[in-house]
DNA sequence: GAACTCCTTTAGAATTTCTTTAGAATTTAG
DNA sequence: CTAAATTCTAAAGAAATTCTAAAGGAGTTC
């Protein structure tokens, strides 16, 4: 489960983090306009969580943008108390939710859980990527009739490559993607490999077919028709 | 089948409506005590789903006043989680039955089923998956003509795997639901565990049949034809 | 083709998650 | 108020996953 959270004020944007992060939501976190706009662009949330006043721009524009993409992800809108009309636009445009200035931190998160559970139940729940399919509720993947079991590190993986099927993506971006920023980059990315090989080698065996692409230097490519 | 939905969020009660009226019920809407009180008094409905807090007065009030008209539309109430006595106060004044917020759909929608049944044929109200059959009057579970006799959280815990069958529930989700979002996820969620394990227990020495079935490191998830 | 970096593979260690059991605490029923 | 049933807690062991490390193979650069 994971968050975006646009928001220009650090000190609320860390208390949000911390408390949601008890929760169990994986949170990126973005104090600009610009910095909104790179990562809606770039990556996908579940929730993006969306501050209207933003320095560089305004929030609302944010929201058209990440609508004009087609990313499904759920949108919650801080507005001010006294910017009804911010909120009513948001809506129309296509938030699912807002929250006004101040709030408590628990009705934040009991509104990005209703939104996650709402969501879950909206119907789109089935991807299909030529004989791949994956359903998110069931969170099975199948090839043809074929069950192809997967752990959760793998599953949360092939839903990364999907969402970016055609693109190289980067050993650091699926390291940060599936553990979150703090990542120790120093480290060593072997982990990032054995699981993306392990992947791949199941869905292989499975489907005789290697979706996978390894992009020397750059990291790799799901092929997708 | 004519229902009255009175819910003060645009958004959720919009929701609400185009999902019932997908599953085949016409629905009216109110968003304010005074109309809610309006089209209890002028129109018949089959069941009424009310919110107990509203714009402009009290939900329980205009329960009342329904069972004071002599009306004989089935009341099912909305409550937020942390106010019990409202729902205790409401099952006194005549409501059939509550759900609290946060909830699925398909959960509302199984409960208006129930009401539904109970109100025309009364006592005929039953779930059946594969073998198992759920008597939502009586709270009793039957595998073929075996009673399944189940503890009262056992039972809680089995109609939720049931409404979202085929899907996998997070432990969390479970806790939430069984316990209300008061429960510290922090201490542990042995007890989600221990009755989920008795649950599928019972049914196993019943039926043979293991229709619970773990995935490991996301929740579990009920296995329906 | 030598030296280097980057990727693949394997296997086992460490960690996390789940199952099972049993008894304590609490609630319900008689 | 007592007895019984239910629910919760705790802890140990089992199972599955995730991480680590290391060795060998493949691609790139000079």
């Amino acid at each position: 489960m994971k968050l975006l959270l646009i928001e220009d004020e650090p000190l609320l944007l860390d208390e949000m983090e911390s408390y949601l992060a008890e929760q169990g939501y994986r949170c990126e976190k973005a104090t600009t306009y610009k910095e909104g706009e790179e990562k809606i662009t770039l990556y996908e949330y579940d929730v993006v969580v969306l501050d209207i006043t933003l320095p560089g721009g305004n929030g609302l524009t944010l929201l058209e943008l990440l609508k004009s993409q087609f990313k499904d992800a759920g949108v919650l809108i801080i507005s001010a108390k006294d910017s009804l009309s911010d909120k009513v636009a948001g809506l129309g445009l296509g938030a699912d939710d807002y929250i006004t200035k101040p709030f408590h931190l628990e009705e934040l998160n009991a509104r990005i859980n209703a939104l996650m559970r709402r969501r879950s139940f909206s119907g789109n729940n089935r991807m299909k990527i030529d004989m791949l399919v994956i359903d998110t509720a069931a969170q099975e993947v199948h090839w043809k009739e074929h069950l192809i079991s997967l752990t959760k590190k793998e599953y949360e993986l092939l839903l990364y490559f999907i969402v970016n099927k055609n693109r190289v993506v980067s050993k650091q971006s699926i390291a940060e993607h599936l553990w979150g920023d703090h990542y120790d980059m120093a480290d060593n990315y072997d982990t990032v490999y054995v699981h993306t090989m392990n992947l791949r080698k199941k869905i292989i065996a499975h489907s005789g077919t290697d979706y996978i692409k390894t992009v020397y230097g750059m990291g790799y490519k799901f092929m997708a028709p």
